[in-house]
DNA sequence: CGTGAGCTTGACGTTAACGTAAACGTCATT
DNA sequence: AATGACGTTTACGTTAACGTCAAGCTCACG
């Protein structure tokens, strides 16, 4: 018989577990939550392709710091099982609060990308001149002070 | 007496609570937690301008999905309290973890507002076929059928 | 003076997202 | 037949981040 379709391979827990370095009972606990619904082989789940791109899907919204919920909320978005049809209007407005969480993480994003410049730039100065500047020409010249050690007392 | 400069403003723990729509039992836990230090009057708490940055800094991590401790290195790395400043490697090292992390939002975040589109453009498709259209000169033509009703019987 | 608004400190309850352990089934191999 | 390597279910435990009382101070106001 020939060598099964790429798109029709199927993961055993274990298997998903190792790629993603999830333990099997997240997985479970997953399919608890009515994320994933893989086949069964007897007692065994078989997952599909389908599932493991889902297990991607929670992930990313894990480092976002989206609840299961929501990311099933999303998935869901993303895949219009049932009565979803109806709907459309209903998931275009739940596409737009989901951009606006977006657009407002980006937002954060930015701004906290800004702030670890400032620190790190401070930070480089206080090492160039607390150490006598490795090829400067410039004297160290104890400079000012720490600048840093404003307020807070105690 | 002069009207005390506006940067030495103090808050009562309600005030805040009510600017940041959050409970006053939250920012007591903030304080359990040491990421707030109010000083005291008597019994009550006495909030300063810097407390008051600290929960806005508290908030914006906990948007992007950021646990409060996560939140208080970020903190102590924007507001070297003591002892920090013989680490500077140390803080240039958590610097650049904390950069890594915004780095894997921004790609997730993209790659979410990509998805977002694409479910939004078929989704506005399916409106578009499913009524008439308004000012089209297209007869309605009952088009193949909905393109996404593939797979996943039941 | 008592009453209400706002503050305090416990201390137990709750939810999400798993961890952990027990007890068992199923094969393939030794 | 026993030993692993893998899978299963059931169920209690744990942590973070608060919620939700309870009980009590304290101060201005009518």
């Amino acid at each position: 018989m020939p060598p099964a379709p790429k798109s029709d391979r199927t993961f055993t827990i274990s298997e998903l577990a190792r790629e993603f370095d999830i333990t099997t009972r997240t997985i479970r606990f997953y399919e608890d939550m009515g994320l994933l619904k893989p086949e069964r082989r007897g007692q065994s789940r078989i997952f599909t392709a389908g599932d493991r791109t889902t297990i991607k899907l929670i992930l990313r919204g894990k480092r976002l710091g989206f609840s299961l919920l929501e990311s099933k909320e999303m998935i869901e978005l993303y895949d219009p099982a049932e009565g979803n049809v109806t709907q459309l209007q209903t998931l275009l407005d739940k596409l737009a609060e989901k951009r606006a969480i977006l657009a407002q993480q980006l937002e954060d994003i930015r701004v906290m990308q800004l702030e670890l410049d400032d620190v790190e730039r401070r930070c480089r100065e206080a090492l160039a001149t607390s150490r006598p500047a490795r090829t400067s020409k410039r004297a160290p010249k104890t400079k000012s002070n720490s600048s840093r050690t404003s307020g807070k007392k105690r």
